[in-house]
Formats: structure tokens, C-alpha cells, sequence
DNA sequence: TTAACAGGCAACCAAATGGTTGCATAATGA
DNA sequence: TCATTATGCAACCATTTGGTTGCCTGTTAA
């Protein structure tokens, strides 16, 4: 619902990284989500911390652990609801899944 | 090319107006485009500055007046690049097209 | 030519952002 | 039990951001 935080919470970087990472392997721990960023885990920590207030991403304690889970409901929001309409219909994405549809070789 | 530019470009309500009134009539002045917002023309420079530089508006001078026009190919840009990946392929946008495509009524 | 109009430039400001360090708490395993 | 592991909390910091005010430049029309 609230556009304005996914628009932010995705505008940065580290933030679609984290995005990234969870899309590949869901549920990580925190632990985990921290490997390879050049931060410290408090620096983690905030970024998962807007990703889940904006909705992107649920959490569930595991004992020690906590898992991070991706939500793509938010994304696909703002998807429809914003980023479509500003779309030329005739692109590469559309277009394929048209002729894939249709099943002809047209060009 | 520079996705960051185009998320952090439209982290920012003020500058997704401006787009969504571009996309209702593009080519508006400075001055037109800086009506109905509470700021001032210096803050709306800026955010078009901002939009320029993720090279989601063009400008155009024509005498003392600056036209503004909006480039989508940034937005198809982000939303092929990275919002397709994290898109349920199953949901209402897609299955819609799909549905029309195949001009059957199945449900 | 010159007033009024449309926009540009620069300095300044408060608040938000992205990061840090230091310490506290909770769960686990030997 | 108790050290270790995994995470939480809070204060602090520099930089960026989004906005302002004040003044300057260029274009047009009378």
C-alpha cells in the first residue's frame, strides 16, 4: 500500500543487493545476509530494517537465528500500479511473451 | 544503463508527480510544471535536475521557456533489468495479457 | 530601449541517511 | 555452568538531501 517506503527502501544499493541475495536463497540469517558487504552487521541490520518496514521482507526467529524471507507483493505493486503505466507496450518483454504466446515466428 | 540513478531519481514523491504530469502532458514549462506543488521554482529545478540526470526527462529551450519532456526508456529499463525477476509470473498483470491473448475464457 | 517575464546560479540550512563503535541480551553446546 | 555465538539497542558522526532566500542572466513585447 505504502508506495513512497518500497520506492525508497529499494533506492538503495546495498538494499537491492540484500533483495538480490534473498531472491536467490531465501530465509538467511542475519549472519548470513552479512558475508561480502564491505559493512559492519549494525549497518545490515538497518537496511533489513527499512526492507521489512516497507514490507519487502518478514522475519522469523529460529532459535539464535533469525531467517529473512523476501516478499515480492510490495514490488509487483508498484509494478502494476506505477511503473506499467509509464510502459511502451511494444517492448522487448511484452513483445516476446506475445509471440511466445501466439507461437509464430514473426518478426 | 545507471539503474541507481533511476531508483534514487524516483525515491522521491515530489519527482514521481512531476513524471506522472509529464506523462499527462508532456512538454511542459518550468513554470507550468511548478504549479499546484508547495515549493518553490529553485526546489522544483532541482528535482528536475535530479529526473535529468537519471535521464528520465529531456529539455528542450524554445525562447525564454524550457520544455520538459519524459524519457520511459530508464523506467523499462529497471523494470526488465531488475523488477521482472522478483514478478510472480502467475499474477493479475500477466495473467490478464495471457488470458486476452489466448481469447479463451478459462479461469 | 526597457520593463516584465522565464529561468539560472550560489550560498545557506535543517533533517534524513548510511554508516560507525560500544555494550547488552538471548540461545546453544561442550 | 559458562564461554561462544547470534542478534539487539543506543549514541554518535559525516554526508547527502530537500528545501529556502537572494541575486543574476537572457528573452520578449510594448
Amino acid at each position: 500500500m505504502d508506495d513512497d517506503a518500497v520506492f525508497k527502501a529499494l533506492a538503495d544499493a546495498s538494499r537491492r543487493q540484500l533483495l538480490d541475495r534473498l531472491h536467490r536463497t531465501d530465509g538467511q540469517t542475519l549472519g548470513e545476509l552479512c558475508e561480502g558487504h564491505g559493512m559492519t552487521r549494525q549497518a545490515v541490520t538497518k537496511h533489513l530494517a527499512i526492507l521489512k518496514e516497507a514490507n519487502l521482507v518478514s522475519t522469523q526467529r529460529r532459535g539464535r537465528h533469525k531467517l529473512h524471507f523476501i516478499n515480492p507483493v510490495p514490488i509487483n505493486g508498484i509494478a502494476e500500479r506505477w511503473i506499467a503505466k509509464f510502459e511502451r507496450p511494444t517492448l522487448t518483454a511484452l513483445s516476446r511473451l506475445k509471440q511466445d504466446l501466439e507461437g509464430d515466428g514473426h518478426d
